[in-house]
DNA sequence: TTGAAAGCGCTACCAA
DNA sequence: TTGGTAGCGCTTTCAA
């Protein structure tokens, strides 16, 4: 069997009490000399002691660990870029706090309030929160410390909010396609996404942002547009009121270059596209791709460490951190043609 | 306070073991009937008891949780696509078996062996393990059981493996690429990924393709690429007696498409380019960029899935699976230039 | 079919 | 500056 912390407190001949202090600081009341600390470090390398981090746990009641939360879990390699950039900033969060990160890929079943809940983590990091009933009401009942990502205000319960400007950030794209000269822009998004906060704000940001500059729109310059290929192009010929799109995610805006592509439509000479969430495959792509973008990292990685101040009660921020956005201007945007 | 086995116990009129065997069915020897099981039950909805999970692993000595080692860890970037699709498979085969998935950023500090082996994982999914003398101790020190995933045979310790067939895979954009009547090809690999295992494995593959068909290679065909641009200019200038590229990831393969249309070499027609892990940026960039697939989803889903019965002694899987490769032919290859 | 007792490894609390 | 005692919530073992 494993070395216990009493068989180092045995061989050293001191109590299990001053070893706990000596090896992991804890206990203070407790006060060992300089002499028989070292005496119990050395006993305790010899052993090869190992803490055993469950009894922690079940002690403290405390696992070093957080949660991240996808609601409506979706598969990764929908997010690409972001999925990546989000766990690098949540990760080197976790790890400079010595916190662990676990997956939580499922919230949507009944079961899993209980699954969150039953103490494994000291908290949770709440992403794309679709806000159904369930999401709710187990965000509501649970005593848990939780920060919410992509979750503009307005929208679900009271808790730390990390969130870009996505007024903003739709005003620059505007502010740029109108500036080349376009009149007719659609925003386009998924069924999905439209139901979620973030994809409700985007496209009340773009109708707002539109009439900035005088440009009414309707909801009919909302496309919605579905991964089916045959779709697809139904969608791209239906266009032709349009010059300029501004696209929900760099996912779909990829996959429209690619249909335009096939369609013998030339980006961005006959239409303007721009996507959502600048990333590596924005380069990658011809014409490159000018998107809007938001520091992921960086609001993951402050998401989590306020997620963690937040743990160990050190501070109780409560309010939402808005992050500004950029625009990369890329080549998939330019003036408008000249009609004919 | 939560409410715990005992109050449901005492409001049931019951012993606490009754409970125990009534709502986590552990317990050999108890037997309780219908009776008292149902009215347990109602009690327990009643208080809505919630079972404490760190009493349970505590008590058990186990968690229910893997852990995915990344050595070397690298920024998640870099893979892209290829972590997207590991971590799909890795979270559906955790998710299936209720189990949960700790991300473990780092390995290469000595305290890490310390942090993996307290007891927070029942198993390991080691990933790109690169050897090093702290890794390959860790592994031998520890009773964990542990699957690797992209070590081929004959690299570090016995214990089972998850590997494409990187000979096979080579040979595949070898005969294409020779088949397209090239003779000098290339093998492009940065100098860190040229020290794992699998880096090692396809540079070799890569001499022993070529042998195939009587075509002879020496070091100097095995280019060195990094990430800084004036050297990648340098290093297609370099290029002049090769007529093809076959290249470690598409990732680089990638940067390359970028520098080659910068220095206005044409691919394919100038230049032939094969990247490894067909993702879905091949199919973003222009050309779309032909390259060798490998089931990574699969493979991280099988991995797991004996990772967990493993651990669950169903099964003792101590051999290698290996899994073919794919070769997803695009636009970035083409016949030979014929020489002016 | 049920219960009682003991203890997993650690640390909070109190006594010396 | 130190040690003893008790107990976190659960489950294993043994007794009824």
């Amino acid at each position: 069997m494993a070395t216990t912390i009493r068989d180092v407190a045995e061989a050293a001949g001191v109590s299990a009490m001053a070893v706990s202090k000596v090896l992991h600081g804890t206990g203070a009341t407790v006060r060992v000399s300089d002499e028989t600390a070292k005496t119990i470090r050395r006993v305790a390398a010899e052993l090869r002691y190992q803490p055993n981090r469950l009894a922690r746990n079940f002690r403290q009641q405390k696992t070093n660990t957080i949660g991240l939360v996808f609601a409506h879990f979706a598969r990764i390699g929908e997010y690409d870029g972001y999925f990546a950039a989000l766990l690098n900033g949540v990760l080197t969060a976790t790890f400079q706090s010595d916190f662990g990160l676990t997956i939580c890929p499922e919230l949507t079943e009944s079961s899993s309030h209980g699954m969150i809940n039953d103490g494994r983590f000291d908290g949770l990091l709440w992403c794309k929160p679709g806000f159904s009933e369930e999401g709710r009401e187990s965000i509501q009942r649970s005593a848990m410390p939780i920060v919410m990502m992509h979750a503009p205000d307005g929208y679900g319960p009271s808790v730390p909010r990390f969130c870009c400007d996505n007024s903003q950030g739709l005003q620059l794209a505007i502010d740029h396609i109108v500036g080349l000269g376009h009149r007719k822009v659609a925003f386009v998004i998924d069924p999905y996404n439209h139901t979620t906060a973030e994809g409700r704000t985007r496209a009340n940001a773009f109708h707002a942002a539109m009439a900035k500059h005088d440009l009414a729109t309707t909801d009919s310059d909302v496309l919605f547009w579905s991964v089916a290929c045959s779709e697809l192009s139904e969608f791209m010929t239906r266009l032709d009121r349009h010059t300029a799109l501004v696209v929900f995610s760099e996912r779909h805006a990829v996959s429209l270059l690619r249909t335009a592509d096939t369609l013998g439509i030339n980006i961005p000479n006959e239409l303007s596209i721009v996507g959502f969430d600048s990333s590596a495959i924005c380069e990658a792509t011809r014409p490159r791709l000018t998107a809007i973008s938001q520091p992921i990292e960086q609001m993951a990685f402050d998401a989590t460490k306020a997620l963690i101040s937040y743990i160990e009660a050190e501070s109780f921020p409560s309010r939402s951190f808005i992050y500004p956005c950029g625009l990369d201007i890329r080549d998939s945007t330019a003036c408008l043609p000249s009609r004919s």
